[in-house]
DNA sequence: TCGATGTTTTTCATGAGTGAAAAACATATG
DNA sequence: CATATGTTTTTCACTCATGAAAAACATCGA
């Protein structure tokens, strides 16, 4: 029972992540050869299958699953070690996980987050998932569900309501929905067309963001969080807020890190920034180009 | 910013626990060679003066002792995933810590915890140091004072008690004792010598388990637990049994371990070994030549 | 004071692990 | 059905990390 090179665990999970040995080389800059001998190494030592090889990539068996869950353990632990690393070169990285929207808001409004004189980074990673601090892949989280895990700090910033949104003064047409494609309709507001209009469905994208651009450019109506479709001067509302999808929203945090300086300031800048939101976020009608 | 090879992590462990190069290379198989300009490269990607280096060894520094701290989780993790694989080779360990005397009983006892047909073995990591279980070094511990961490599930056996011994018919010189080294003696039962006899002390040894020969062999009056006094024909109590130094004793484990079959019989079969000792543990006049 | 011993560090030849490129192989695409 | 594209896998030089041995260096004991 020799011991194996911890590194191998690190190829393991580019290798799952990346779905394959060429994703894991240009993330790693090993060549695909070493990676996939390393891999018939781990499966020799583990005596698992852990991946279903195919001309189309590496496909996680079971018993891979199994291990890709342990190693975000360790892996959690190495980030822990690396931010240590950076606190002492000055330039760390805080990293902020949030919806579609929340990233938009942000992405708006950057400079009240970063700007030149800070010594801190920021990356931004952008998804519908639900933000999993568990493995600390991220600093600061936005959620729109209450945080029960102990681990994490928590501030409530409000609620955030939703309606349907179309070009200005569109000519014709008003029974034209745009969505999201079904399969990746995740959030509630995102399944409201196909559930409740689903034959005026027109055009489906695959990411969000896009439904801003279709229902500007007047492709049809779109269901938007109100401060999105209330900010968007060429946008107006094509009815009330949509009940039933309003829900509350926190800003997250490890509770570990609440020591780190630089996620102190985001935090409190974010807190901030969302704060001043707040009626916009409740739907209340905006005074327009608030920006 | 370019990742570092995980294995150096784990090369890090190892010369921080064998205090050098040489420890750790006879403890990974590498040589001291190699070794040595890993942790030249670690120190460089860290950017941190790790090691102060000396012909005596590798002492750590404070920014090295920070980051043994953090990389414990790392192992802990680690440790996981190598105990998930050898489930399936079907041979796994059970680590067990205990203190000196547990250790001894476990010992006495073997075959009531692990027989021939167990597919799994014991490591017994015997120690007067508290056992940790935090970082999964250990799978099931015994302790002396009531578990507080939430992550443990814990069994009270008892309470243990504390009597003086001597050899048995001694000739003279009643008022001689042995003991631990002062700076050895952790707990209360082997400083109490120091407090309370310290003039009378004429030989001491670093290992309590020494304290039982040396009795037995007639080189003075040491204190130990009634349990080992009482089982030994060749000693006897040489006054009553010694308050204040009583106390509860617990078996713990990791709560998240419970799943374990093996873990889950050795713990069974220790809570069996133990309870039918209770009487003596809490110094009840034993039948002689009880085991 | 001077070896003896146990360190770390350096030197240098060697081979194990590596990458570039080719081969083998599926799958998608027209 | 042939072609194009993107995989994994194999092949084969070659480099770079490695270990044995020597050197350098402290510390301990006599």
């Amino acid at each position: 029972m020799k011991n194996i090179d911890w590194d191998i665990y690190r190829c393991f999970m580019t290798v799952a992540r990346g779905g394959g040995l060429t994703g894991a080389a240009q993330a790693t800059g090993l060549s695909p050869a070493t990676i996939g001998r390393r891999m018939l190494e781990l499966e020799e030592h583990t005596g698992r299958a852990l991946f279903i090889r195919s001309q189309t990539g590496y496909a996680l068996t079971a018993d891979g699953r199994l291990l890709f869950e342990q190693l975000q353990e360790m892996e959690a632990a190495a980030r822990k070690v690396e931010s240590w690393q950076q606190e002492s070169e000055g330039n760390t990285i805080v990293r902020i996980a949030a919806g579609t929207w929340g990233s938009w808001l942000i992405a708006e409004n950057f400079p009240a987050i970063c700007t030149e004189r800070d010594s801190f980074g920021i990356s931004l990673s952008i998804g519908e998932a639900r933000a999993s601090l568990a493995y600390r892949e991220s600093d600061i989280g936005i959620r729109a569900f209450e945080p029960e895990e102990t681990y994490l700090a928590s501030r409530l910033i409000g609620e955030v309501a939703y309606a349907a949104y179309r070009q200005k003064n569109a000519a014709g047409g008003t029974e034209r929905w745009v969505a999201v494609s079904e399969d990746e309709a995740r959030s509630a507001y995102l399944r409201w067309p196909h559930d409740k209009a689903s034959a005026r469905i027109v055009a489906t994208v695959t990411r969000p963001r896009s439904l801003l651009d279709l229902a500007r450019a007047g492709a049809g109506k779109a269901v938007l969080p109100c401060f999105v479709g209330d900010l968007d001067p060429q946008l107006e509302r094509a009815g009330e807020e949509i009940d039933g999808l309003r829900h509350r929203q926190w800003i997250v945090m490890n509770n570990e890190d609440r020591h780190r300086r630089d996620i102190r300031t985001v935090v409190d800048r974010m807190t901030r920034l969302f704060r001043s939101h707040v009626d916009l976020f409740a739907g209340k009608r905006p005074r327009r180009n608030a920006i």
